[in-house]
RNA sequence: UGGGGCGUCGCCAAGCGGUAAGGCACUGGGUUUUGAUCCCAGCAUUCGUAGGUUCGAAUCCUGCCGCCCCAGCCA
């Protein structure tokens, strides 16, 4: 992490951690924690709170926790555990000795249940989930206590410790806080706070418990015990924290953590919904969660976006409680900004169109030598192979053009990016009329330096026919069409705004032979058309696959749309 | 009037009673062997809205409008 990023950062929870220290709270420390549920892999979302969470650890001398949240076996495996560690990691962030997780206070977690119970604030109700919905309310009607509200604490006692036993099966019984069914916070109308699941084995576990602490009794209590100061979370627990105040104020610890909430990220053109990539992976819509087209962190990095633009777009979208959805521009431009400082230069001919330089002699060849970046020198440069016959982009001849066409046309010249400037003599066809080779000539006397007398419109690059690599790319776009990809049409699904053009592959791409000693995670830049990165799953084979980034910004794209 | 939140430029976001930061996007112009990069310039008389308090309001008060979240034995 030795980039510069931004050090003027400040939010509103940043504010209050600095209050907290200059008022002496919490003796002084700082500790936080990003409880992630096993249940998915770690995407974007994520990330935003990473970056707050382990950033404000740092940046206040304090320290940040890594906690699983696996209170409910039924969504998790160790296949998730695994990847969120690797993409903390990743992203930049170390936990030290502290990984945790929920299920290493179980028992902790049962003993205060059994306080709880003993002080009377808790009960083993045997509503079944339906009736207890029922009893709950609405949003503007109070609910019913349950009938078994006023059991004895001998009776509640005797009846969890049955539960724990296995005694019953799933859904017979629940332990419940005895608040206020009258509450006009649903929350707080005697929410569960025990269920029983038999049959799943807990990966941490195994099956050591069949009852399982509910999220809104076990948060707090996991964050006391680890003393954590300030509890991070998203919008939608801030009706929980009275009843995260509750659970503490009920039990006999005596670390006090203070929850805050932020706004959830709202990205254009994706989900960032558990729930939603979980069902494109399992749908076959993508490959999987590291799909390259995947807002997750295994998904960007197979896609070759960089940890640290990654985190300086968390840090530029910033902290608040507004919630906005964030354009897809604000990431692309962070992706953009490393790439270009970071990738080597390198060509590649994605729509080969064949040159023949008829006054090149036939059988000869010569290196050239290319920089590898434009302007950081210390990044070297390699040599290139350039012969009697080359490849352009097909994009980059027209027959005629006007003059804002700066590419190669019939008659005109056109240099080849860190080579000679050629001329278009003659347009080979074949028998539909398609264009199938040019004929052209070059001039020997503007290798490095510029022709006398007249003007070259552009350049162009290319890749030797001869000494060229062929192999595959990858064109990448938006995975879905609505830039918010979470709205659909009545009856609809949020599938049907899926991209169907979101991966393009093209097989017959000429790479310059620097290009075939690729290894994976070197990110480069072919030159003109965008950054590409050897596909990390391919890698192991004989073909060269590389993924597309993103595309270079394209001025020119906006021009000839609008009719040259 | 169920409860809890949020409304500052197209997007994100500073601002915390003293007269609207910054980034992204966009628009001009310059440099350029990448239509890239880089550079320079422009881009909110106004802060959802209507009142009120004040010498002074995006900031304080009141009403109204709009949007988000909550009725899992999910997190």
């Amino acid at each position: 992490m030795s980039e510069t990023e931004n050090s003027t950062t400040t939010n509103f929870i940043r504010q209050i951690v600095e209050q907290d220290l200059k008022a002496g709270k919490n003796d002084g420390h700082v500790h936080t924690r990003f409880p992630p549920e096993p249940n998915g892999y770690l995407h974007i979302g994520h990330a935003k709170s990473i970056v707050l969470n382990f950033g404000i650890a740092k940046d206040y001398n304090g320290q940040c926790n890594l906690r699983f949240d696996d209170t409910n076996p039924h969504k998790e495996n160790i296949e998730f555990v695994d990847s969120i560690q690797q993409d903390v990691r990743w992203l930049g962030y170390d936990w030290q000795d502290r990984l945790f997780y929920a299920s290493n206070y179980f028992q902790q977690l049962h003993d205060f249940a059994v306080e709880l119970i003993q002080a009377g604030k808790a009960y083993v109700c045997d509503l079944d989930g339906e009736q207890m919905r029922a009893y709950r309310g609405t949003l503007k009607e109070p609910g019913q206590e349950s009938p078994y509200r006023s059991r004895s604490v001998e009776e509640n006692l005797a009846l969890f410790a049955r539960m724990k036993a296995g005694d019953f099966a799933d859904g017979e019984r629940v332990l419940r806080a005895k608040i206020d069914m009258g509450s006009p916070n649903m929350n707080l109308r005697d929410p569960t706070l025990y269920r029983i699941r038999h049959g799943v084995i807990h990966h941490q576990t195994g099956e050591a418990w069949c009852i399982y602490p509910m999220y809104d009794y076990t948060h707090p209590v996991s964050d006391a015990l680890e003393g954590i100061t300030h509890s991070l979370c998203t919008l939608e627990f801030e009706d929980h924290r009275p009843l995260y105040e509750w659970v503490l104020d009920n039990i006999s610890i005596p670390c006090h953590p203070q929850q805050i909430e932020f706004s959830r990220l709202n990205l254009e053109y994706t989900v960032l919904s558990k729930r939603k990539l979980t069902q494109l992976v399992d749908e076959g819509f993508v490959e999987g969660w590291d799909d390259p087209r995947m807002p997750t962190v295994a998904g960007m990095r197979r896609r070759g976006y960089s940890a640290a633009s990654i985190r300086e777009f968390c840090l530029r979208i910033g902290i608040t409680k507004s919630d906005g959805l964030v354009e897809m521009g604000m990431l692309e431009n962070c992706i953009r900004e490393d790439l270009d400082a970071h990738a080597p230069r390198r060509m590649a001919v994605m729509h080969p169109l064949k040159v023949v330089i008829e006054n090149y002699p036939q059988g000869q060849s010569e290196s050239l030598t290319a920089p590898n970046h434009p302007k950081d020198e210390a990044m070297g440069e390699r040599q290139i192979d350039f012969c009697r016959e080359v490849y352009i982009d097909q994009a980059d001849f027209r027959e005629q053009a006007n003059k804002k066409y700066k590419r190669l046309v019939t008659g005109g010249e056109v240099r080849l990016r860190n080579a000679y400037v050629i001329k278009c003599e003659e347009v080979m066809k074949n028998n539909q009329g398609e264009i199938v080779e040019l004929r052209c000539s070059y001039d020997p006397e503007t290798l490095g330096k510029n022709p006398q007398g007249r003007k070259v419109r552009g350049v162009v690059h290319w890749v030797s026919a001869q000494h060229g690599v062929k192999g595959e790319v990858r064109l990448y776009d938006r995975l879905f069409n609505q830039a918010n990809a979470d709205k659909v049409e009545e009856g609809g699904r949020f599938t049907d705004n899926l991209n169907p053009d979101s991966l393009r592959t093209l097989t017959d791409c000429y790479f310059e032979p620097a290009l075939a000693e690729a290894g994976v995670g070197e990110q480069y830049q072919f030159e003109r058309e965008g950054y590409f990165i050897l596909d990390s799953r391919q890698a192991a084979r004989e073909a060269l696959v590389f993924n597309r980034i993103i595309t270079l910004r394209d001025s020119w794209a906006k021009i000839d749309k609008a009719g040259g």
